[in-house]
DNA sequence: TCTAGCAGTCGATACGAGAGACTGCTAAAC
DNA sequence: GTTTAGCAGTCTCTCGTATCGACTGCTAGA
């Protein structure tokens, strides 16, 4: 769709009708946007307008005698408009400066997520995501065994971003702590700096290689790093922050209705739910914005994401924020674009 | 109160009239009661003990042609009546077998809580929650230092239970990374079983003593043990399961309000605020109710918490789950009970 | 002490009238 | 051709009234 295929005028009245619902809530009149606009024509001119737009779908009247309601394709080309303006104006600093504050000097990386989807609530008034890379494209860096018992192991690994997996491991026979140290160096020195899939192919491939190994060290080492390895199963770290909004947007009924609530509260549990819906979404880089209808869940058809993705290629993760359709749209991009640009940089900095 | 001031009559009115509203959320009339007590009389008679129920505040009408509704003084002797014959039928292996099947074989401490707080979600279908003993009072039990950069440090603090406490620290001065795994080795066999309190204090008081520290080794070690008690504040673990199921509760307009709705989402955000309200419940051992307007925050006064301690004196935490006054509540009971014993089993058998 | 019967109370539901808010349409003006 | 004023039409919202149904409280009798 083409932002051109609506005439000046139009487009100014779909945008004022727009910013109007979205403020206050109540369907719009013809009187009221012949005010507002700023264009000096009668309201009679306005319902012209209206019927047009009406006809091609971008505005819907809840009955006869109200006013008119953005329908998700008006929405749709409001949001278009934004992000067509807003690609000269973005400006993360405030974000950063504001991300910082929260996250304090010197945060890991789950903590600068977690701080990014408390800001993100905060500053929009909505429920706020940070999602890490997942797991398997992060970069192994460093393994440490700590002995529990005579048979069990709790192995702390250490990824790039300071990211760290805990997992306890059982043993088939007693190891001495000082092999346990020993096995951790070798694992250390050997491996740091791959991808955890590539470690893991490279322990498969010795271990399945050299049969019978001599030393029994690297046995040991191996063999523990293949435990360790085996039932990892990517848990990406979610952050999600301010779910009680939901509970402000249910306040006005036909903004959030319970089964929409429910929907929701249950996504904020299974973090995962939520990694998967975005995967769908997350095609091209900047800030996409999905609005209602165009969700494929049913469920969601009541709220709008907007999320904006960070990092490079292989080790990418977003940020953003889930509203009520009607939600103030320009602000929630511009605070998106700004965290996404503020965890960008962290990351590079790390580098 | 005594249990026993009611007569055994009034008392198997009381208790059906409140199975019977848990169970339909509406008023139960007196010819409902007269047919389910098994008690052979008459509604009239019911009445006549219904105006004797309503006189001494355990019951009430919403309005004068309606049924009665238990109050929160009648949920309370209703309660009181199940913990007193509970007592002798506790049997705690089926959550036991049900907690196991969910947080596997060799849970950390930390995924054992996780799992209860879901288990007890999913028994009761209320929000479920399981809260850490406080740091404070676990036992250290091993450091590890891995290098970042020259300038930077991860600490990964392991203490018993296997919770691991992780944390950046930025270094006055670069240290080699053979000379951060010494002061590992030297902090690991110092104070290895010593409360982080202990370790807190012994380690101010070596800095101290030794004004010049004549081994750099131990400077160094203790310098760096010192950074990394300074900020920790005490983070609770807290897990809590289940929020979705207000929405449902929320369902029945007169179960719980959005008002009570955003407070209760709000404190599954604040996780240690939920702490702090719980703190002043847990004064005994067993399984405490609290119901309604007993709640000093008068945002709670539509909903009860059931909650049970585990663990020794200085060392308790807390397991339990939150939903409406209206609430099963000898369901929740005995889940809550059976989750707090298997916990504590799990405790008795890592020492 | 319990029970049957009856009058009384209140919520829930349905219906209708009136007010208010906008629109769509038509005919005139620019 | 485009814009505008005027007006009739439509629909929601609110309020008052009437009716129905569910229970209770009370009283008199078993």
């Amino acid at each position: 769709m083409t932002l051109g295929a609506l005439s000046d005028r139009t487009r100014r009245v779909l945008a004022c009708l727009v910013k109007d619902y979205i403020d206050s809530g109540e369907p719009v009149a013809s009187a009221t946007l012949s005010r507002r606009t700023g264009l000096a024509v009668s309201p009679a001119t306005i319902r012209n307008v209206l019927a047009q737009l009406e006809d091609m779908g971008y505005v819907s009247q809840p009955h006869t005698s109200a006013g008119r309601v953005p329908t998700d394709l008006g929405y749709r080309y409001y949001v278009d408009m934004l992000l067509e303006t807003r690609r000269a104006t973005r400006d993360a600093s405030a974000m950063e400066a504001r991300l910082r504050s929260q996250a304090g000097d010197a945060p890991l990386f789950d903590q600068l997520l977690s701080s990014a989807s408390h800001v993100l609530f905060e500053v929009s008034h909505h429920v706020g995501f940070a999602i890490a890379p997942s797991d398997m494209h992060t970069i192994f860096q460093r393994i440490e065994f700590v002995p529990l018992s005579s048979s069990r192991v709790l192995v702390v690994m250490v990824a790039r971003g300071n990211h760290v997996t805990q997992k306890v491991i059982a043993l088939a026979e007693a190891i001495a702590p000082s092999a346990l140290t020993q096995a951790a160096n070798y694992l250390n020195a050997e491996f740091a700096g791959l991808s955890l899939d590539e470690v893991r192919q490279a322990v498969l491939a010795r271990l399945a290689q050299e049969r019978t190994l001599y030393d029994e060290l690297r046995a040991v080492a191996l063999e523990l790093a293949r435990s360790t390895l085996e039932g990892i199963e990517s848990p990406t770290s979610v952050f999600i922050d301010g779910a009680s909004s939901l509970a402000d947007d249910a306040e006005d009924t036909n903004a959030v209705s319970r089964s929409t609530l429910r929907a929701l509260l249950r996504m904020v549990e299974e973090k995962q739910r939520l990694v998967r819906l975005l995967d769908a979404y997350l095609d091209g880089p900047g800030v996409a914005v999905v609005i209602g209808a165009e969700h494929p869940d049913p469920q969601l058809h009541a709220c709008s994401v907007v999320v904006a993705t960070y990092g490079d290629g292989a080790r990418r993760g977003a940020v953003g924020v889930i509203g009520p359709t009607r939600m103030h749209y320009s602000r929630a991009i511009s605070v998106v674009d700004g965290a996404a640009a503020a965890v960008a940089r962290y990351l590079r900095d790390q580098n």
